[in-house]
DNA sequence: CGGATTTGACCAGCGC
DNA sequence: GCGCTGGTCAAATCCG
């Protein structure tokens, strides 16, 4: 019993406090590491035992410099093997403590106790090493692979078009890239004629728009990384006040498809019975509205774990099932995360870089049968959804779904604004669309796309770490009205959406928590 | 008292 | 040009 409830406060809301976006949110969210850093810590438990444990310290010793500690949470947590081993340590050390003449036959447990404990996070670090890196390098591959599929549409169209201008080049790259980071700046010449600025959500917002096309191309594991403190706000320009004059002026050196680009979505939907869903960051409410067509107000939320981080999050309920609510995320994060945090983060970043590069169904289960690394999971089922109807395309993770295989489904309006890379539109899932005449080309390479798709949806590293993600928010018990632990709200999942990592990303995360 | 939330007002984009 | 809608601001209010 004690293993759910460390999963608990470590996946749940604790991050994000008592109260959305309140000051709750900090607290529950430092308890929080601090338990991970206990957990993993075993300076912390040589402290702690050290006056009854004196002997063979090294067994203590902490994890090997230099190892990262980052993630070991969200991993530990979400398959965890050791976790649940600590309480019945604890209670070992205090007896030992308490009757150390009589116990050295406990002491000789303990040690070997600990020493176990050690392998196993060695081993989990091991497992959390490769399981990364093969995700990566699966990201990597999918890039490549959209850029090479671009390039040859783009060569195939000029040849049966009689070279009419294409429209793929330059909105291929930009769509490939949900990307963020912005840590790659850019050649790109409209962004020689901006007035230099320093650092700041506005300069990143720019940067990011003009970067987009080299994002494309660039690994996203370099592109973001968890712990990446790069301020990178790709922040979509709808987040953006548009009320400053040098924001509009942005705006109006910026090209309309760049703009289209920032304003990509992503998000998942999930029941929950609470307000907001705990996601691991800390947000300050500071607007809330009617939405046409839905009864429920939209709240608007704003991160606050970072001076100048411009993530913003909207919060609503559906209006034909209020059981689901809808958390839509914009922008990234320009702090660390949280584990739980950054587990979302890059599953729906897979996720996106799945759709975006023209995937639309994936029959395997979340689940891994071949690594047996993650457990079934109830909501195993999971549906992705990328949508254009919006002035920008807005990925959804549908939570809510019955088990069943995972489908990811690609959505494009007619209306579109701006041209999208061969890749994009692929309507295939979406009967009765109408793609621009730009566009049709795109349909007539399905099986490259399916190729691709297949590729993808087949591939265990993205599987399992989506499971990984998902997991870790049907782990999280308690309620997650964005605040950590609220008693409101029943046990269930409560969706603990990373912050965006998307680049321009907003990113919806509705829980399905009942 | 400081910080978070509420809520009406304001602004910009878009369609007619 | 006007109205609608979405998004944001900021003063008032609430709360610990």
């Amino acid at each position: 019993m004690e293993r759910p409830r460390r999963m608990d406060l470590l996946h749940s809301g604790d991050y994000s406090g008592n109260d959305p976006g309140g000051a709750g949110d900090r607290g529950g969210a430092r308890g929080d590491v601090i338990q991970e850093v206990d957990f993993f810590s075993k300076s912390r438990q040589r402290d702690e035992a050290a006056s009854c444990l004196p002997e063979n310290p090294e067994k203590y010793s902490p994890s090997p410099p230099g190892e990262p500690s980052i993630n070991m949470g969200l991993h530990l947590l979400t398959m965890n093997s050791g976790g649940s081993q600590q309480p019945a340590v604890e209670e070992k050390k205090n007896s030992g403590c308490s009757n150390s003449n009589s116990n050295s036959n406990k002491l000789v447990a303990l040690q070997a106790e600990l020493d176990r404990l050690g392998d196993e996070n060695r081993k989990l670090r091991s497992m959390l090493d490769h399981l990364m890196k093969n995700y990566t390098d699966l990201q990597n591959q999918l890039l490549l692979a959209m850029q090479q599929q671009a390039r040859k549409a783009e060569d195939s169209q000029k040849d049966n078009m009689n070279g009419m201008p294409s429209p793929v080049p330059l909105t291929a790259k930009q769509f490939m890239d949900p990307g963020p980071t912005c840590m790659q700046d850019t050649e790109d010449p409209s962004k020689s004629g901006e007035e230099e600025e320093e650092p700041s959500p506005l300069r990143n917002h720019l940067d990011h728009a003009s970067s987009f096309k080299e994002q494309a191309i660039v690994p996203l594991t370099k592109r973001r990384l968890p712990t990446d403190n790069i301020p990178s706000e790709q922040t979509s320009p709808s987040w953006v006040s548009n009320k400053s004059p040098k924001q509009a002026q942005e705006r109006n050196s910026d090209q309309t498809s760049e703009l289209a680009c920032r304003k990509a979505r992503v998000s998942v939907r999930a029941r929950s019975d609470a307000p907001m869903i705990s996601d691991g960051c800390q947000w300050r409410k500071y607007g809330q509205k009617m939405a046409k067509g839905n009864p429920c107000p939209r709240a608007y939320y704003r991160c606050t774990m970072a001076a100048g981080c411009s993530v913003r999050k909207q919060v609503q309920r559906c209006a034909e099932d209020k059981t689901i609510l809808i958390t839509t995320y914009e922008g990234n994060h320009n702090h660390p995360l949280p584990p739980a945090a950054m587990a979302m983060a890059n599953t729906t970043t897979a996720a996106a870089t799945m759709l975006l590069s023209g995937s639309t169904t994936s029959k395997d289960s979340l689940t891994n049968p071949t690594t047996g690394f993650y457990q079934p999971m109830p909501y195993a089922s999971t549906m992705a959804t990328l949508s254009a109807s919006a002035p920008f395309p807005t990925i959804t993770l549908d939570l809510t779904q019955p088990p069943g295989p995972v489908q990811l489904h690609r959505q494009q309006t007619p209306a579109t604004p701006f041209s999208l890379p061969l890749p994009m539109y692929m309507p295939q899932k979406v009967p009765g669309m109408v793609l621009p005449p730009g566009l049709q080309f795109g349909q007539q390479q399905p099986s490259v796309m399916d190729t691709v798709t297949a590729a993808i949806a087949s591939d265990p590293n993205f599987t399992s770490a989506l499971a990984a993600a998902i997991k870790s928010i049907m782990a999280a018990p308690r309620s997650s009205d964005g605040t950590a632990g609220n008693s409101t709200s029943p046990p269930a999942l409560h969706v603990v959406p990373g912050s965006p990592q998307f680049p321009q990303s907003c990113t919806t995360f509705s829980t399905n928590t009942n």
